[in-house]
DNA sequence: TGTCCACTGGAAGGGAGGGCTT
DNA sequence: AAGCCCTCCCTTCCAGTGGACA
């Protein structure tokens, strides 16, 4: 029998004891180290749901990889598990930056309840006060304490506006039998700049801010996962420190942190080593890396990728610092060769600024006196490979072989 | 000090596409 | 089928701007 393409990557003795999902950053462990305080802080507050009160509303900020998400989530849990006792709370947990418009998120939360009248809200096609009054309704035959957290609510909020969350802060007033509280978290501190002060006032009636893990602590995290994860001797001493120390350096991420452990051991793995080193945590640092400025690139609209092909291939030709005329220029170029339809400047100079923000090209605006104030834009990944990634599009093959027309670059 | 350049970026609105209601 | 609504992508319009230059 011809032998299975996965043979030789089949080993009797894995790298992972079991389950590998417990190095990634959604799981939720029995314990979550040096959270201790922010758990009880929330509990006490989430408390007064169980009596059958409204809770305060909260706000909770911290960095990426601070630990938000996964306390909301546990004591999510912790709420689930105590329901046999108190039945009478609901925890609705959603993502913002999924559902990111004041129809979708209210739409959400009002399919969450499948009651006797079983009517679902439809993604679209009903205007947005209705959805509200459908919700409002079906919060209300429930009878209960509905807890909603909206993670990443400052994407939201700078998407779409605050309408959704003045209606959420303001439901309590309409409803005659439930009760609602709300849990914002956000990354930024100053998205409640852009709230409606009576937005801002009620959701802020608690916060709280969630520090950054020190490599001390990021430590703990790792090693209390290690143990779930591998086999004992796998890891090399060095690993969870240095593991640690990377991720620390990023504002003590241990989204980061585990997600270098886990790729470093599956490169191991990979490569049929019976031991995790340091030299895998070093080649998983550069390998997560540029792993998401790739998927970044895949995943653009073809306008926006013609754009970027037409930065780098201005760089190969030497023309390193463009402005946005030049920029244009090449991409009308690019558009004529390709068939695409050519979008307006307008068009193009917002395009650019989310290549800025997604870090694929650094852009800032320069003032050259009497030539005009425009922007400065470089790439800022390596051409070479953001050149053969783009490539890959079938609709942008064609421009292999393309040598941007000679532009006068302003110095 | 005023002018001027090449944009920047906000505001408003069009229209296509998805879907609902009547 | 007609009339809505919402979102997304895009255009049009235009006031505003930093700094070199006269």
């Amino acid at each position: 029998m011809q032998q299975s393409v996965f043979q030789p990557f089949m080993r009797s003795q894995s790298i992972f004891k079991r389950d590998r999902e417990v190095l990634r950053p959604s799981y939720i462990p029995d314990e979550l180290p040096h959270r201790g305080e922010q758990i009880n802080h929330l509990a006490s507050i989430l408390v007064t749901a169980m009596n059958g009160q409204r809770p305060s509303n909260v706000l909770i900020f911290g960095k990426t990889g601070t630990g938000k998400t996964a306390t909301i989530k546990y004591i999510g849990n912790e709420i689930r598990h105590a329901q046999g006792t108190y039945s009478r709370v609901d925890y609705i947990y959603m993502n913002c930056e999924i559902v990111d418009t004041q129809y979708g998120v209210l739409q959400n939360i009002g399919n969450q309840f499948i009651d006797d009248f079983n009517e679902r809200i439809p993604f679209t096609g009903w205007s947005t006060e209705r959805v509200y009054n459908i919700l409002r309704e079906k919060i209300d035959r429930t009878d209960r304490v509905i807890v909603i957290v909206l993670d990443e609510i400052d994407k939201f909020v700078y998407k779409s506006g605050d309408d959704a969350l003045y209606h959420l802060t303001r439901i309590n007033d309409d409803l005659a039998n439930a009760k609602v509280s709300v849990i914002g978290i956000s990354n930024d501190l100053k998205f409640t700049e852009f709230l409606d002060p009576r937005v801002r006032s009620a959701l802020g009636e608690e916060k709280m801010v969630f520090p950054p893990y020190n490599a001390e602590q990021l430590k703990d995290i790792l090693n209390q996962r290690a143990i779930l994860a591998f086999e004992k001797e796998i890891l090399d001493e060095g690993v969870v420190p240095l593991c640690a120390a990377l991720a620390a350096q990023e504002h003590g991420d241990a989204r980061r942190a585990l997600d270098l452990l886990r790729v470093a051991a599956e490169i191991a793995e990979r490569s049929q080593e019976v031991r995790v080193t340091e030299s895998h945590v070093n080649k998983a640092k550069n390998k997560i890396e540029l792993d998401c400025v790739t998927e970044a690139m895949r995943t653009l609209p073809t306008q926006s990728k013609l754009i970027l092909l037409g930065i780098f291939v201005n760089e190969t030709q030497g023309n390193a610092k463009l402005t946005t005329g030049d920029v244009y220029d090449t991409y009308k170029d690019l558009c004529k060769i390709t068939g695409m339809a050519v979008l307006t400047q307008r068009r193009i100079t917002d395009l650019i600024s989310e290549l800025d923000m997604l870090g694929l090209i650094h852009a800032r605006v320069k003032s050259f006196g009497r030539a005009g104030r425009t922007k400065e834009i470089e790439a800022s990944v390596p051409v070479d490979d953001g050149m053969r990634v783009l490539e890959e599009d079938p609709m942008l093959n064609q421009l292999k072989n393309y040598k941007p027309k000679m532009q006068m670059t302003l110095m």
